[in-house]
DNA sequence: CTGAAAGCGCTTACAG
DNA sequence: CTGAAAGCGCTTACAG
């Protein structure tokens, strides 16, 4: 009923090998044969089984993803499909691995359940560590990072400039006046893994750093409660000074607040500049100040040079730092007194 | 270098058979063979090969899902990821097939490239017709439909009810007093495949002619545009009589509305109210009145339900609508003149 | 509860 | 360009 190669070598009237280079190696084996194996094929319904090829040649056609974040969100979504868009056509699954905790992390590098049964591995925003790296390295396939905290260990790495996008950010700040600035992001002792959060908070410290007028600081939230705008927000409105900006780490942050500081009597951007990160989903729709990056991109160029390293071609260059740009919108504005006094 | 199950055996002084049975069917071996076992597997970094397993137990431990969407969203993504929490610890890949155009369409059910390699499949808010499915079903897998079109020859179906969720938004609507209704979707002509779009809006026509006072209207604008908010708010304000209410196909055509039409002079809700459909990202923070449906547990739902079919069991009831309700929040009022009269 | 043995459906050197 | 043949690493009836 399920056909199998052997079914397709008999009515096609060659042998077996034939039917499966012309699957496998088509340039190989003459036209006029080809031809007869895909008509054969066709006739009786074949596919090529991955799992007989994959136990024979040794592969697993299959590419692990490991990542931390728990729920859906724009940035993994978008890495997710552009990985499926390149490794799927050229015959590879991905099989994504979430760990959630601390007990997981640890079970995973320990036990490593993907050894021998993954052909290359993408670390995907995993705060990963040396000793980490070099367990994964144990498996001899190819690792690669894509906004991972060194790029150390890995065969090949995509990333973006947290340092020079929040410098970004911060110098456009200043140029329009700002001097009391805040960062907002969530506490990040409730997400270990993610890499990216903490980061994020330190280049903006520092790009602060690079203006000895310029006051910078913090308001933290717990992660993922379901009030976290309403935290924020009060947090802010009981600051004083009142800074004149709000940084937040990502526009799942600011975007709540556009929408709620108005209501609170806090007009934006004249009493408040409000500043995103990622220029993500409704970003444009609502104006937002934000950094542009693109997950898509990452995970394109994460794909490509993943199919490279298993073929066993190096990619060039195996560490690739991708552009980001400051998209000027309407929530940023020259405070209200822009004389770069404080007013306190 | 790497071990198979020779290796264990023989370090373990047991036949292969039993270091499968002690991964397979673990309950099989007796408590002592097993630690055993698993020992001499720890001490041998041994984990059981996939594609071995596979081929020898004529399974691929593969799930298809098959899908339409081409960009990042937030169904799509919760989908994603319940299937995976559910389908990954039972040892399933998911491979996602998406199907963007009719081209894709035809070659995918002609050839369907499948067959023999994936153990069910899951289709997922596409408009597939009695063919395809027949189609399907040739490969005699399990067939598993997320939001389609009719239950008829899948083995089991999860689904909203679109007609009694418009129903639950338009009676609201009602009750407040709006009788002239505008329903707000993207053109389905530019996205064939993609089921639920065109359902939506015959669900809210449906439900408006409950009423015999209730005029409905319907705004469409290309999919996909970059400034479909713009065109949407260019129609609404040039329509006379202006409808007191708009229902949107989804909150991401709501959410930009509700951020847009105040900057236009209309305020929502006291000029107009906005409706949306998801309860998706933001729209607890911007306080839209909205349909909240889950595709978290639609996923888990789809999942769970596949698990027992690949296990031959059927699953109680095999066809399932998931229960919706409607998120009263801050985008809805009475219309300004609330007597029900048409101010024309 | 355990073992010996057949065989799942391919790929790939090797030979021609 | 094509074929004969070995074997990838498991699972699973069957026997004990």
């Amino acid at each position: 009923m399920k056909s199998t190669i052997h079914d397709v070598a008999e009515k096609a009237g060659v042998s077996v090998a034939t039917v499966s280079r012309t699957f496998s190696r088509p340039d190989v084996v003459s036209q006029t044969t080809r031809d007869k194996v895909l008509q054969a094929a066709k006739d009786l319904d074949f596919n090529i089984s991955r799992s007989a090829a994959a136990l024979k040649s040794q592969q697993s056609f299959r590419v692990a993803m490991l990542t931390s974040e728990a729920h859906a969100n724009w940035f993994n979504a978008n890495i997710s499909i552009a990985l499926n868009d390149v490794l799927q056509p050229a015959g590879y699954d991905i099989c994504t691995y979430r760990i959630a905790n601390a007990a997981e992390r640890q079970a995973f590098f320990a036990d490593l359940p993907l050894r021998r049964n993954v052909d290359a591995v993408i670390v995907n925003s995993f705060s990963i560590d040396g000793d980490e790296i070099s367990n994964l390295k144990k498996m001899n396939i190819p690792v690669v990072g894509i906004n991972v905290p060194s790029s150390a260990g890995f065969d090949a790495t995509i990333s973006i400039d947290e340092y020079e996008s929040m410098r970004l950010l911060v110098r456009h700040l200043h140029d329009l006046g700002h001097r009391d600035i805040s960062f907002v992001c969530s506490n990040s002792a409730q997400a270990p893994l993610r890499y990216s959060a903490d980061l994020r908070m330190d280049a903006f410290l520092r790009a602060c750093h690079d203006f000895d007028d310029t006051t910078p600081t913090v308001i933290r939230v717990p992660r993922d409660k379901e009030n976290e705008d309403e935290l924020i927000l009060s947090r802010f409105l009981t600051q004083s000074p009142r800074p004149t900006a709000i940084c937040c780490q990502s526009d799942a942050t600011a975007i709540p607040l556009i929408f709620k500081l108005p209501r609170c009597g806090v007009s934006v951007p004249r009493d408040v500049s409000v500043l995103g990160f990622d220029d993500s989903t409704y970003a444009r729709q609502v104006e937002l100040t934000t950094i542009h990056q693109s997950p898509e991109e990452l995970g394109y160029e994460a794909a490509r040079r993943t199919l490279q390293l298993i073929q066993g071609t190096c990619p060039e260059p195996r560490h690739l730092t991708m552009e980001t740009y400051l998209a000027l919108r309407g929530t940023t504005a020259p405070p209200r007194s822009s004389n770069g006094q404080r007013n306190d």
